[in-house]
RNA sequence: GCGGGUGUGGCGAAAUUGGUAGACGUACCAGACUUAGGAUCUGGCGCCGUGAGGCAUGGGGGUUCGAGUCCCUCCACCCGCACCA
């Protein structure tokens, strides 16, 4: 009987799904109360309209392999998946199309699913989330009012209900409490101020704020950006440009968890590199702030600076203010005022982007100077692009000798350098060491940098002039998208002051609209519905009017669904509260998070933020959502080209003279180059070309001097593509039989196309859709192919060739159980079937055994292309065995089941002799899923002797077999006896014979 | 520039602690069985060499009885950050 992968994974999935085989059961409700719970988490996808291709599932393949292991082992395991359904590409399209985005979003995800449910994923689809639903964004919107009804203390690091700040202020004042904002105030001060200023405080402390800022503005998109949306002065998405703005927006107050989002990845098992990624992002750097006087003492001017070597500080020859601070105009000197103003008209002229592109050094002196407070010396003050306004103070105490960037400045400028670092400065380039011991630096002299480093912050602080700081290149995240198709902010606004929805108010839904066209002045396709802005004002009946105020009308960013979604598959249906306590208790922390690298500062920190909120709340009992995260690599498109002649007008660089060629035509890869370089002329090609055809492809003659051929490339579909070969009947139907005629000028009688790796994607005709390879070798062959490729942290370009390999392992491993015959025996499958009760031989249980601990180990350390191989050998070993004992297949298939859970569930229905698929009294009974893991046992792969390498000098010459358990003496003996060895020695004694038990031998001459 | 990663046959890759480099799979070559093969099976397959043997894990150097693995140095590619004071 043939191995009918259709009619298998048809049947299985199925069955899976009748019995709820994947229900994962949360312990209250259930049995197996005292099995310890597992975790596996996937990065949910956006169901964008172009569904899956190969590289989404390679993650939620590992996943599940782990998953369904976790579960043989005995282990509660909760596995989910969801969609992150709100976001920018549905309202584009709605914008375009006049779709409503639930109606494309509901169409994407029904695609996705199927895809997913094609592949035989264990999910638990009861337990699925939609983050645009609103009975999830109910709870996003609840978890919203907790960040804005809270504030962190600094005295404790943790979140508290804001109404602790108001008792406080209420008792004490703004003293107790360090860190307010500019105004302090007393008890009574508080208690007598107006509603307005009130809460314009509490505003500036709460952990969801609104307030003014610079914000990325991309004016494409209407919309901002958080810092992380924006790459290389361009949206992340479509790649417009973004400019500065300053809007009131929604921020959270993600700084002030900038420690411990820091001291968390101490905690966590994440990749160094993630780690890394994501401290950089967050820039710890901790120094001095200081002021500078700035001219004459009556001046009453200081110029404020951030540093991180304070140490330097005999060593500052100018300081340096960014072109926006707020001292320029005021410090110009006369003289200065038109280049000053020259250069700042300079500065704003350069969007973004040039100004990354290039880095040539600029700036300009203000005519002013400081004066620096130990010495007395005077400092020009200069400004230039290289300070950005956004770090720090927006100025630096320039040390050029000390700083690679102010030393550029400084020779470009010709300003003289000082040098506090004795031969430690060669005169050349600044040397950024901490390690020299200090000259020309007064009370410093003779200390070692890194010493004087405290020295310096102490005495700054005694001179009163500035204090030890900590700085972050984090800022708070923009918290807010000038979009319709994501989560209402819960949010009235009168006269000025946000007021809370209550809880009951929830969720606040969107409302239907006709047009997704962005409201006035930057504001949202929201503020275009004004009944829907004004629900709540008074004129509507109470309970919900009552003049509370418009709604906010900007929504939340697509990660704030994201950012707790994990926790609301724990407890999916609880519309009493976003996630039961004691339900999050139970299953914790995600054990294993599986996902892309691109959420590294993104998703993964705003996540690990709320969670740390809730904790501090006391909603949950962790602060670190993830345990483990394993980043799966990307897989790559690999890309076929092909050469089409075109002709092209004398100095025309892009051509529309296609025309011209009234058939297409296709140079095979050689003949393109050969062309290319010359070695080809257009004489000879045109010659080529006619040898293929009778008729004239030209509508005029190359004579023409006014035009001239040329070949362009364009992406080929790579699955028309058998490796680099062109499968030329099927290009020729290619989008509806465009290139029917065309003609092909091959090489060797092949069209060979051109190749590169690049990003997946359908543009560029190299995404392979894993419907259609589930469909041809059946979704076990595509999972474990898709593992099989190599490690799964790797990133790699696809290539299709190999799955053959897989697919015929599969087919051979059923040829363990069944007689492959052609036709079905009249009976069933009895016939066919040729499984034995016979016992084991000792070489039969050997590979069971090598196999189990080999799978098992690879399965545990993620090495899932090494398990697949494991599978590979056992089944070459027992096919060559002759095994066809249940008492080897049986624990053989329980391996397999994670892997590839078809076959096996289908081979271990046939070896209890049950019909397939499984009698209605069978279910759940004999399923493969609830077997248990097979226990590997020493003793039946242990030997007694083993086939040393002998090596002489560390060469490897000969093999001898001993006895494991013989004796240094005994080997050297042996091995000195032997005639290879001996021929090496020539007639030499060997100095040393060195013997690693059960490794090898090595004799040293 | 800084940080992280990767470099091994024609290709994807193995080698978990320093111990027989190239498992497993593809591709390719030869053969068997077949009306047929895109089925299946057998054998070969790093490079040079008829052979003995020599050379091989990006290059160079080192430690070691022994290095793909450890150390130093250089090179290439990929990813992230990029004037962060």
């Amino acid at each position: 009987m043939e191995y009918d992968f259709r009619r298998i994974e048809n049947d299985w999935q199925k069955k899976w799904k009748e019995s709820n085989a994947y229900k994962v059961e949360n312990p209250e409700f259930g049995k197996g109360l005292n099995k310890p719970k597992y975790y596996v988490l996937d990065m949910f996808p956006y169901p964008s309209g172009a569904g899956l291709h190969v590289g989404h599932p390679l993650g939620y393949i590992a996943s599940d392999i782990y998953s369904r292991y976790k579960r043989l082992k005995g282990f509660n395991v909760l596995h989910p998946m969801g969609f992150d359904s709100f976001g920018l590409p549905a309202e584009q399209y709605a914008l375009d199309t006049g779709q409503h985005p639930a109606e494309t979003t509901k169409k994407n995800i029904a695609t996705f699913k199927s895809q997913l449910d094609n592949i035989g994923f264990c999910y638990d689809w009861e337990r699925e989330v939609q983050t645009s639903d609103p009975s999830y964004y109910k709870w996003t919107q609840w978890i919203f009012l907790q960040l804005f009804n809270s504030y962190f203390d600094r005295t404790t690091n943790k979140a508290k209900p804001i109404s602790e700040l108001i008792k406080e202020f209420e008792a004490a004042g703004s003293f107790q409490s360090p860190l307010t904002t500019s105004q302090s105030f007393t008890a009574d001060e508080w208690k007598n101020y107006d509603e307005a200023t009130k809460q314009n405080i509490l505003m500036s402390r709460r952990l969801a704020f609104c307030g003014y800022g610079e914000v990325n503005w991309c004016e494409a998109l209407g919309t901002v950006l958080a810092n992380d949306e924006v790459v290389n002065g361009v949206s992340e998405r479509g790649g417009h440009p973004v400019v500065k703005k300053t809007l009131r927006q929604w921020y959270l107050r993600i700084t002030a968890y900038a420690d411990r989002l820091l001291d968390g990845l101490n905690t966590v098992d994440f990749s160094d590199a993630m780690k890394e990624m994501q401290s950089n992002w967050i820039g710890k750097s901790s120094g001095a702030e200081m002021e500078f006087r700035v001219g004459s003492q009556e001046s009453g001017v200081s110029l404020r600076v951030y540093t991180t070597r304070p140490d330097t500080i005999f060593g500052v020859d100018f300081m340096v203010i960014s072109p926006e601070h707020k001292l320029v105009d005021e410090i110009t000197t006369a003289g200065q005022k038109t280049a000053v103003e020259d250069y700042i008209v300079f500065v704003k002229s350069r969007s973004e982007r040039e100004r990354m592109a290039e880095k040539k050094i600029s700036g300009v002196f203000t005519g002013a100077y400081a004066i620096n407070p130990f010495d007395g010396r005077e400092i020009p003050i200069w400004i230039s692009e290289y300070v950005l306004a956004g770090y720090g103070t927006g100025a630096i105490m320039a040390v050029p000798c000390g700083d690679e960037r102010d030393h550029k400045f400084a020779t470009h400028f010709n300003i003289p350098v000082t040098n506090i670092i004795g031969l430690h400065y060669n005169g050349e380039e600044a040397n950024p060491t901490k390690e020299a011991t200090l000259e020309n630096s007064g009370f410093l002299n003779g200390l070692l940098m890194k010493d004087a480093i405290d020295v310096a912050i102490k005495a700054i602080e005694e001179k009163g002039i500035g204090v030890r700081k900590v700085n972050y290149k984090m800022r708070d995240a923009a918290f807010s998208r000038q979009r319709y198709w994501g989560e209402p902010f819960p949010i009235t606004w009168k006269d000025g002051i946000a007021y809370p929805l209550s809880e009951s108010e929830l969720p606040l839904t969107l409302p239907e609209v006709k047009s997704y066209t962005p409201g006035p002045n930057g504001e949202g396709p929201l503020a275009n519905i004004h009944n829907w802005v004004n629900q709540f004002e008074s004129g509507n009946p109470p309970p919900a009017g009552g003049g509370r105020g418009a709604l906010e009308t900007n929504t939340m960013p697509g990660y704030a669904g994201s950012s707790w979604y994990f926790l609301r598959y724990m407890d999916p249906h609880n519309d009493k509260t976003f996630c039961d306590r004691k339900v999050a208790d139970y299953w914790n922390q995600v054990d294993l998070y599986i996902g892309g690298t691109e959420h590294a500062v993104g998703h993964l920190l705003y996540s690990r933020m709320w969670t740390k909120v809730l904790f501090d709340l006391g909603h949950i009992g962790f602060d670190e959502p993830f345990k483990r995260l394993v980043n799966q690599g990307m897989i790559q498109g690999s890309s076929r080209f092909m050469y089409k002649l075109v002709m092209k007008k004398i100095d025309q660089v892009q051509d529309d003279f296609d025309k011209r060629i009234t058939t297409p035509v296709f140079l095979s890869y050689g003949i393109f180059n050969q062309f290319k370089s010359g070695e080809i002329n257009e004489t000879k090609l045109m010659s080529l070309i006619n040898s293929h055809v009778e008729y004239k492809i030209f509508d005029f003659t190359t004579k023409n001097k006014n035009f001239h051929l040329d070949a362009i490339e364009t992406h080929v579909d790579v699955n028309l593509v058998d490796g680099l070969e062109l499968n030329i009947e099927e290009f020729k139907q290619w989008r509806n039989n465009d290139y029917a005629n065309a003609i092909f000028v091959l090489e060797g009688g092949k069209y060979i196309c051109g190749s590169e790796v690049e990003k997946m994607s359908k543009s560029k005709f190299n995404t392979v859709n894993p419907d259609d390879l589930v469909a041809k070798y059946g979704a076990d062959t595509f999972r474990m192919y898709e593992m099989f490729l190599g490690p799964v942290e790797m990133s790699k370009p696809w290539d299709t060739k190999g799955i053959e390999g897989v697919h015929r392992f599969l087919k051979k491993f059923w040829r363990l159980f069944f007689k492959e015959t052609k036709a079905l025996p009249a009976e069933g499958f009895g016939e066919a079937f040729i499984v034995t009760e016979e016992e084991p031989t000792a070489a039969e249980l050997k590979v069971l055994h090598n196999t189990i601990r080999k799978i098992e180990q690879d399965t545990e350390r993620f090495s899932f292309n090494t398990g697949v191989s494991g599978f590979m050998i056992a089944t070459n070993e027992l096919t060559d065995l002759k095994c066809h004992k249940r008492k080897i297949l049986e624990p053989l298939l329980i391996l397999l089941a994670p892997y590839a859970p078809h076959i096996a569930e289908e081979l271990y229905a046939q070896l209890r002799h049950t019909p397939s698929p499984l009698s209605e009294e069978g279910r759940g009974e004999v399923s493969v899923l609830n077997a248990s893991y097979p226990t590997f046992e020493e003793k039946y792969v242990k030997e007694s002797s083993k086939a040393y390498p002998i090596a002489i000098n560390g060469k490897t010459r000969h093999e001898i077999t001993l006895p494991l358990d013989i004796t240094q003496q005994q080997v050297e003996e042996t091995v000195l006896k032997d005639e290879v060895v001996q021929k090496w020695l020539e007639g030499k004694q060997p100095k040393k014979i060195i013997y690693v038990k059960n490794k090898m031998i090595n004799v040293v001459v």
